[in-house]
DNA sequence: TGCACCGCTGGAAACGTTTACAGTCCTCAA
DNA sequence: TTGAGGACTGTAAACGTTTCCAGCGGTGCA
């Protein structure tokens, strides 16, 4: 199996290599011309070589998704609803780990090697060098995630602040006084906002009893561990608030090792509605921060720039909506899911909408 | 930000671009020409061009990964496994989803266009037509499941025999004797090959009283529906055995639904040992078919394939383990791990070794 | 002193395409 | 009849790199 070029096709239909190159790219040449390189490409079996149509075209028809940890479910749908855009429009999804090997500084400066012809970016932790790596970037970059008001940058961003304010007001509404929120790492961007964005939600209530503990990391067994600790205090809150699904079951792990029972004992909710809410007992309810849309709206903002590099940066705020389940529910209802405009009118703010910037 | 070339390169060095190449790439050169190429390239932040180095070296540093249904977790857990053996050895990976757009029969053949380098494939069906479009493929594909027993190809599949043969086995020695197997469609290869699986294991158990059902699909809805049906007949069977942990999530809540309690009334089990597994309760008793394994293997056969490409085809058979949790025993234990050979002596055949052929 | 060899260099070809350009033939209108 | 223009074609350049090959000067050895 020998790779057959455009060359032997032009050879065995009696034409030039550039007629065949028209012929098969439907650009002008005549019938004949266009019969006789048909049949002699069928014939050979002939398909161009991508590299060599990259090279000469100047573009790669291949684009990358960069996260630190493939695996973690809410990346993974992430990841679906990119690939269902970008195959849809002809490219091929490369998928770059900037957790093992490379740093999300390292990847967006391979960028220059223009394998790809644009990015989208997940970075865990958005610093400066990260910053400056991303304005000097040849190929374009839409970042998932919150950037610093100055960065002209197409971004798409989940709003922790929403989120929180929806979870802190259910618990509120379902007569939850005593709330701990369990955080995860606040060195990385989603445990910075979810931190702020719960300091935030509560102030709404002033009669709240709250606390915080940072539990080390976004998992079921770091989740435990901190809610472990926070249960053997004196005083239980009857709420726990964690900064995500994982921390959460790992929090209802804990309250039922401690005989607990959920939600009449404690209210339990998580963030990112992932399978996970879904499946344990009772639900968890989870705020959905639309990972499916981020995807998907990244990947258009993505192939729009393409099309046109010189339009303005435009971030894109996705709105959170609470699922609410069993684990906070005094008497156990269905599931039911509250978007913000319903619940709260005074939020009909700029959610899912574009806002273009310089 | 234009691209610069190794021409400027060289000409800000003053050198040949021949000797800029060789000083750039380690080649033989003097100490001067290497010190003046990489001030040059230094200042003028050169970085070579991915797609030109393809065409001339004839190979992309890219492998690809496809498969039907990313999103599903057993694939998320390969392709982790994948993405870290490829990227470990400079490659980097492409994904390709068969499900939506084309079909893995396309896939294949689109490899001949030479976008990378080799592939690992996941069918959901194996066909002759894409028998033959795998032999004739230029490119090296390693193939993840079970192929028929003339393909010279490199494999790795799980070993759904003795995976069901552990379940069974377990079942019985928990006191099981009326055994309902809710398996997927059959017209896939993990739903055939779990079918006859099941068959087998049962024939060493004469005594055992067995029924089969195939739910529409490998989901939780699907299991649901499933489920409800087996449990709505005459007789109750003492144990589900479930084609996958989804599957079995869903018997689960029919069982609850019915009023029945697990394990006492009725016990359950899966297969993949997902991560739902451990978070379900009570915890679901599945089998580990190595699903990171496979996929290190499998990553690991295509770059040896890579490196030799006259190798002969290699079979490797990762060998299942039963993970023993709550959901099928009498009294409920902590989980443990039963690998075949520890509880099956007669069992030390070739499992997790390789079968060069051809 | 001559010759072979070695380290190093630059010109040019090659990888497989697409496309700018110029040329040929044909048609049509003046 | 001639000129303009359109349809089509082939030659050659280009994309950015690596590498073959010939040639250069220098060194070691006979």
């Amino acid at each position: 199996m020998v790779r057959v070029t455009i060359t032997q096709v032009a050879a065995h239909a009696g034409v030039s290599v550039a007629s065949a190159s028209r012929a098969l790219n439907g650009q002008i040449a005549s019938a004949e011309t266009i019969a006789k390189v048909r049949h002699a490409a069928a014939v050979l079996g002939y398909v161009a070589d991508a590299t060599a149509q990259s090279l000469q075209r100047g573009r790669t028809n291949q684009l990358a998704y960069a996260v630190a940890d493939i695996g973690n479910p809410v990346y993974v749908e992430m990841m679906s609803a990119i690939e269902r855009v970008v195959s849809a429009s002809g490219y091929r999804l490369l998928l770059s780990s900037t957790g093992t090997t490379s740093s999300s500084v390292d990847v967006v400066r391979d960028l220059g090697r223009g394998y790809v012809d644009g990015m989208i970016l997940s970075p865990l932790r958005i610093t400066d060098e990260l910053l400056t790596a991303l304005a000097q970037s040849p190929t374009p970059v839409v970042v998932l995630g919150r950037l610093p008001d100055g960065a002209r940058l197409d971004t798409v961003r989940a709003d922790s602040f929403t989120a929180m304010r929806l979870i802190v007001d259910h618990l509120v509404t379902e007569g939850r006084r005593d709330i701990a929120f369990v955080n995860g790492p606040t060195d990385t961007t989603p445990g910075a906002f979810r931190r702020d964005g719960f300091a935030a939600a509560v102030t709404s209530h002033p009669y709240l009893s709250t606390r915080t503990v940072d539990a080390q990391d976004f998992t079921i067994a770091a989740g435990y561990t901190a809610v472990r600790q926070v249960l053997a205090g004196d005083q239980r809150p009857d709420a726990v608030v964690a900064a995500n699904d994982l921390i959460a079951i790992g929090a209802i792990r804990a309250a039922e090792d401690l005989g607990l029972t959920i939600p009449r004992d404690i209210a339990v909710t998580g963030i990112d509605n992932t399978e996970l809410a879904g499946v344990v007992r009772p639900g968890l309810t989870s705020v959905d921060l639309g990972a499916e849309e981020r995807g998907r709206v990244a990947a258009e903002l993505l192939l729009a720039r393409i099309a046109e590099p010189s339009r303005a940066a435009h971030t894109v705020t996705v709105a959170p909506s609470l699922v609410v389940r069993g684990s906070s529910l005094v008497a156990g209802h269905g599931p039911k899911r509250v978007a913000p405009a319903l619940e709260h009118g005074d939020e009909a703010t700029a959610f899912g909408t574009e806002e273009a910037a310089g």
